[in-house]
DNA sequence: CGTTCGATGCACT
DNA sequence: GTGCATCGAACGT
């Protein structure tokens, strides 16, 4: 079942929490992707100096400020893009980053997307999503599904059923202002979480 | 195992 | 001109 308008339309954290276990669905050309999604952050309104609403609205963050229930896709470090799905009212800018997921359909093409990339040929099922960098590389996803609505056909979040194990809460990783909240959650001993290395998990 | 650091493009000041 | 919501190679232990 593919998650309705109003399933964003509520607070952040209640989304983050629920959207662990749902199944991120990418159709293009080249064929389907998907894989669930094991580890989110949140970034909550212009109040959260690491939201990109923190400045108030800039052309860049407009979709943070729309509607609930579509993708705000950006460019990170000039090579990486991020995916985050909006959510809250419009106008209330809230926003949560897919962190990484476990792979589900597609395998061989998340394979041949990061192909040509460092270790493109040879990657672990397990790491091919894992990192935000990292998976939207896989699913094939760029600017061209920025502001993208998650309830078309193209790019969206279907409800599998599936259960996860103990979810925890960390700080959000790879930031330097907000470190104060623990506003990322993630399955618990996934291996397709990141941060592995770090304090960050467990 | 751990930490450091370069790549790379663009939004924003 | 500055600073990233990252990644992985290259080192050191």
């Amino acid at each position: 079942m593919i998650l309705p308008r109003n399933f964003y339309d509520r607070p952040t954290l209640t989304v983050a929490r629920d959207l662990l276990g749902k199944v991120l669905v990418h159709r293009t050309r080249e064929g389907l992707s998907t894989g669930a999604i094991v580890e989110a952050e949140a970034y909550i309104g212009e109040d959260d100096p690491a939201c990109h609403a923190a400045p108030g609205p800039t052309a860049r963050n407009q979709p943070l400020y729309g509607p609930p229930g579509h993708a705000y896709v950006y460019i990170n470090y000039g090579m990486h893009y991020l995916v985050n799905v909006v959510t809250e009212k419009e106008g209330s800018p809230a926003a949560i980053l897919i962190r990484a997921l476990e792979p589900i359909d597609g395998i061989p093409l998340m394979r041949r997307r990061r192909r040509g990339t460092p270790r493109g040929g040879e990657i672990p099922e397990q790491e091919l999503c894992r990192g935000p960098g990292n998976l939207t590389r896989a699913m094939g996803i760029t600017l061209t599904e920025n502001r993208a609505d998650l309830c078309g056909d193209r790019l969206y979040l279907d409800d599998r059923g599936i259960q996860v194990g103990r979810i925890a809460w960390s700080p959000r990783i790879g930031i330097s202002v907000g470190t104060e909240h623990r506003w990322r959650c993630y399955v618990v001993g996934n291996r397709a979480v990141s941060g592995r290395t770090a304090a960050t998990n467990d």
